[in-house]
DNA sequence: AATAATCATCTAAATAATTAAAAGATGCTT
DNA sequence: AAGCATCTTTTAATTATTTAGATGATTATT
């Protein structure tokens, strides 16, 4: 046997959905030209169109016809990409516990200052909900 | 040309480094069958050999002889692998923006009035740290 | 000593992911 | 109409990931 397609998109998939989440829908030739812009991949054009079929075919995009070429665009919203995505590492590497992982966050990286103030702002706010 | 071997552990690389850190060192046996127990994963024993051994040629584990059978160790620390991880997704999918994912933590999880509490504490005083 | 039990190594397979050339189709230009 | 430009489809090659059978080695048991 062997392993099973990941629901949540890859690497580069994510790149790719990147460039159309920024501005869609967009021809293959320009999404090619953002990918190589924006994330430094350069990518030969029938490669990018493969991906994006291989793409269109797990549900990420959507396309259409635009004269003789496709148009492609997100059919799934980063919010849920990302949120997906989120819940993937929450669930295996932390156990599902949603403050172990803000802790991780907390410990290993440099917020400055004023988002530090903004978040407590945030978490207090959070807490007045629960209350209701 | 393809794709490169990743730096972080994959999907079953991950859960066999769970059953380690647990506890360790183990033998094939034992881990095989903490992998069926603790993660559902039933997996063949020759199967089990095989991960641990590319697992140990990528740097993920210590192996040692003990008798005749071979005893694994996780040789990279949990945080460093937990970090490692959860820094990929931040550039990757946040574009290093820490408090970004904090948000949508915020936003997409249930984290109990007590953990929320307890996060603000933890913020404060990170904040206090950083004024030094 | 012969046999069984237990391990490891070798080999193999199937699917996923990534990259791209070659071939085919279609419309535009001169 | 011929040729060029531009797209898509088809085909293929390579590495990664996951799973496991077959084979061989070593130790324990009868």
């Amino acid at each position: 046997m062997a392993r099973t397609e990941s629901e949540h998109p890859t690497e580069l998939e994510l790149e790719l959905l990147k460039v159309l989440w920024d501005e869609s829908p967009l021809p293959v030739r320009e999404v090619r030209a953002r990918l190589e812009a924006d994330a430094n991949r350069p990518l030969a054009h029938s490669s990018v169109i493969t991906m994006l079929n291989i793409m269109h075919r797990k549900g990420f995009l959507r396309r259409r016809k635009e004269g003789k070429s496709f148009l492609f665009s997100p059919k799934v919203k980063k919010e849920s990409v990302t949120g997906g995505m989120m819940g993937d590492l929450l669930s295996r590497v932390f156990d599902g516990s949603p403050s172990a992982m803000m802790l991780n966050l907390l410990e290993t990286t440099d917020i400055g200052a004023d988002e530090l103030a903004e978040l407590r702002k945030l978490i207090t706010q959070k807490a007045k909900e629960r209350k209701q």
